[in-house]
This record gives C-alpha cells, structure tokens and sequence, in this order.
DNA sequence: CGGGGAATTGAGAGGGATCAAAAAGGGTGG
DNA sequence: CCACCCTTTTTGATCCCTCTCAATTCCCCG
C-alpha cells in the first residue's frame, strides 16, 4: 500500500522505458494524486462517462472497450504496465469507451488536467505524450488490420505473438521464459513464458470472434505445438511459425517508449 | 497554385474549427514548407517508409490503410480537410501505415520536427496535437467496433452516417443539401448532400467486406429509401433509419477542433 | 469506336456464428 | 474434507452470412 516515488519507480528501471530528466520526474510526482490498488473487473472509466480522470498502470493489465446496445462487445485493445490510462476519453464527440481491470492492478492516479499541466510546464513531457497517444493508435491500427482482413487463425496467431512480445517487454533484464519455451533451470525466475491473464471470452471479444470459434482455433493451433496457455502463463514454442500464421515481420525489441 | 497564409485559410472560418492566437498561427505559418496541389491517387506516405513529412489536408480526401502481403488491404480511416497526416509515423515499432489521395487535394508541408517545434514553442499547439491525435484514434476504435462486431449491414449504415456528417461539417455556413434530401432551390448552394468521393471497393476495405457483398448491401438499404449515392455524392434520404441501423446515437454536430 | 476501370449480378462454397450441453476448475461455507 | 455454486473451457450439430469466382453491363475518355 506504500506509494512509490516516481524516481524510484521500478518500471523506470526497465529497458523499456527511456530516461526522464529529474525536472520532469519532480512534475510528474506534483502531479500525482494518489496511487491505488484494485481487484481485477474494477471498472475505472465507465463507457460514456465524462470528465474521467487520468491513469498510469504500474502493475497488471486492463482493457479499453466499446458495447453495442444490445451487448456485443469489441475490446479495443489491452493495456500493461506503463500505460497512460484515459487520454482520449473527452476528446471527442463520439461515444467514449470503457476500461477495465483484468487483474488485480496498482496505479498512478491523475486529474484530467494535469494533461495540460504536462504540456504547459515541460513540453518534452508534452511531446512524450503525444508520441504514447500516437503509439497507442498504431497498435489499434494493427488491431483494425486483424480483424478486417485475417482469418480467424490468423488473428488468433497476431493476438498471441503480440501480446507476448508486450508482456516479455515487461520482464525484469535477463528474465525468465527463454522464447522456446525450454524452461532455464539456472535463471532467478524459472517460470517459462509471460504472464496471460486473459480468458478465452476476452480474447474472442478482442478477435471480434464468438467464444466457440475462438476457443477451436486456439486448440488447432495448441495442437501444431505453436504455443502453450496454461495457468494465466502463455509460452511461444514456435514464435517463427506463428509470426508466419500471422504474417508478421517485425524485429523483436519495441522501441523505448516513455513512461509518464 | 497561389499560396494560403495560415490567417487567412479558409478553412478557419467554419464553425466547425477552434479559433488560434496570432502568436500560434505565426508560429505553424513558420513552420510550413510549402503548399502542394497533388492528383488523386498521389502516395503521400508509403507502407513502411521511414522518416515521412508532416501534412496538414486543406482540400480533398485521402485514406490510411495497411496491406497484408498477399495484397489483402485494410482502409484505417478517411482522411477530411483539416486532418493533420502522418504524426503515428515512426512513433512505433509495428510496420506503419500509408496515406493515399482519394481525389485531387491541396496540402500543407511541414517537416517532421515541426511536430517538436510546435511543442517546444507554443504548448497551447501542442496540446492541440495531441488532442488531434488522441481524436483520431477514437474514430479507429469505432471503426474497430464496426468491423469486429457489426454485421455488413449495420457495417455499412455507420460509415455512411459517420463519414456524411464528417463531410458536412466541411460545408460553409448554412450550406447545401438538407439531410433530409430535399434540394432546397433558395439556398447558395444547391447540390443536395455531400461530396463523397469513394468507391465501392474504397468502402469495402475500409468495412472489412469483400466488394460482391458490400455492393448488394449497398443496394439492399438504398431500396429502402434510406440513401442515395451518385456522382460522388451523398445524400442521406432517412437519417434516422440509418442511425438506428447502425445503432448510433451520437448528437449532430461535432466538438469543434484544432486546425494546426 | 476501342479500352479500362467501376458497378452489377448470380451460383455455389465455406468459414464462423448459434445453440445446447457437458466437463472442468475454483472457491466457499459447513 | 466435502457438497455446492458459479465461471470457464470444451464439444458437437446445424445454420447462414459473406466470400469466391465469373460474367456482364455501364460509363468515362482518349
């Protein structure tokens, strides 16, 4: 329950994360209202709400989504540790999405208009805000691509490897879980692969697929041994042959991204 | 072929687009590299290339979209006057997008460190940069929505609804083409509806639908009576039928917005 | 008048959706 | 430690929305 300094942040440590100046750590922290921890299914922007406040994840995951009235729901995309929570919320005419906690999570809480405090005072910390938000859009741009023009398999096959390569971004240096799902004995953390706390009913909403479909395509796959998901924990057994499903290119490390 | 100064762009007169300082707008007209007249079709980015400029469109339209290798091609979003194209480039590591003329268009041309410049300067600017990109990702999520959740059909009846009202918020004040279809003769203008510039294999890729099915659906809701769609125009003969068909609720008029 | 890109149409195939149950798990109160 | 309840995972059968493939017909232009 203790609150972390931000300059002490221990996401900060990761190679993930560029460096901050200390100027803009001290706003940052300024900034900060609280830090919070919520069971997973809290809610912490209702679909329409207005004036929501603003978040930073510092530990587990959650998702945006969007309902139709009579239920069907797409989720937009999943959120993991150093994601900034809520920007678009307000910025737009159309309704807003929602955000909710898959698993128990910690959080930075801000108030909307720290945003503009961002901008105002420290405009490299604008600008880190800006490159989130576009960042974040490409991911749902990937996401748009998926489910407009592949297959289920190979949706399913996208979904798996990208979601891996987010989590594994996360791992402490020199982690665990060694790719090929060959478990390292020798290593501080001897569980193999990243943390998958999704249901097979998120993934389907996420793959705009229904459950039964999505739950036969994931074991058609399991059963070509391309990957194992089993106790929350997902592992890549043969990463080269579902980028390949999932025509995908990309190197391997994402860029450092910023960390507000 | 004559150059616009930023005060005097015609665009800043509609309702539809916030009102800047002077200090703001001398700043981007310092900015701006040229202003360019390009023919439909014109690549303004490609898939995948690196370092692109930044645009700002005066006139016309265009689209992102991505393609899979074996050509398969999804529309992202379409581009109206007064979008600001290419800020998600190089923000990420996933392959990027490109950015293709849908009609003859007019652009402004800035370089890419602009968008820091814009930052650095004028925070105010920046803030609108990024409340510009934070809006066009909401309209990607409710496209996402659309594609993964609705049926061709209701598909269909959303992009129309939301690309008219997109497009009839570019009409000068008290213009043409009352939604209700009707031409009213007294009016400036009386080219009924919108400038809708696309083509049925634009829209199927833009609705994840193949082009055979998109046409027949097309077809299908326009026997209703619900709309009419010729000589690249658009007129939505029953608004309301179709946001029930989409299940949109949405106001009417769009928040006004940033022109950079 | 010839040519090429859009718009149309129709037949047939198939990937996913639906619907319905049954089997697993996981907590929890007794 | 066990019975019970609720969520998640599995499976099977059947249906139908969309895709594919293949022509035609339009329409704009040189």
């Amino acid at each position: 329950m203790s609150t972390t300094a931000c300059n002490a942040c221990p996401l900060r440590a990761l190679p993930l994360f560029v460096e901050h100046e200390g100027a803009d750590l001290a706003l940052v922290q300024s900034l900060k209202r609280r830090e919070v921890t919520w069971p997973a299914g809290t809610a912490l922007i209702h679909e329409g709400q207005a004036d929501t406040p603003l978040f930073t994840l510092l530990q587990g995951w959650a998702f945006r989504y969007k309902t139709l009235s009579d239920g069907r729901r797409q989720i937009l995309n999943f959120l993991l540790a150093g994601d900034l929570i809520g920007v678009q919320q307000k910025m737009s005419d159309s309704a807003a999405h929602g955000v909710t906690l898959l698993t128990d999570a910690r959080l930075c809480v801000f108030d909307r208009d720290a945003l503009w405090a961002l901008h105002r005072e420290r405009p490299t910390l604008g600008f880190r805000v800006t490159w989130l938000v576009a960042h974040e859009e490409s991911l749902v741009d990937d996401h748009l691509l998926s489910i407009g023009r592949r297959s289920a398999e190979e949706r399913v096959a996208t979904a798996l490897v990208l979601l891996y390569k987010r989590a594994a971004a996360l791992r402490p240096a020199g982690g665990a879980g060694a790719a090929t799902g060959a478990p390292s004995d020798a290593e501080p953390d001897t569980t193999p692969g990243v943390p998958f706390p999704l249901t097979q009913q998120h993934l389907a909403d996420a793959l705009g697929l229904s459950l039964a479909h999505t739950h036969k395509t994931l074991r058609r796959i399991e059963q070509r041994g391309l990957f194992r998901w089993r106790d929350e924990r997902l592992v890549l057994l043969d990463p080269k042959a579902l980028a390949r499903l999932a025509d995908l290119y990309g190197d391997g490390k994402p860029a450092p991204r910023p960390l507000i």
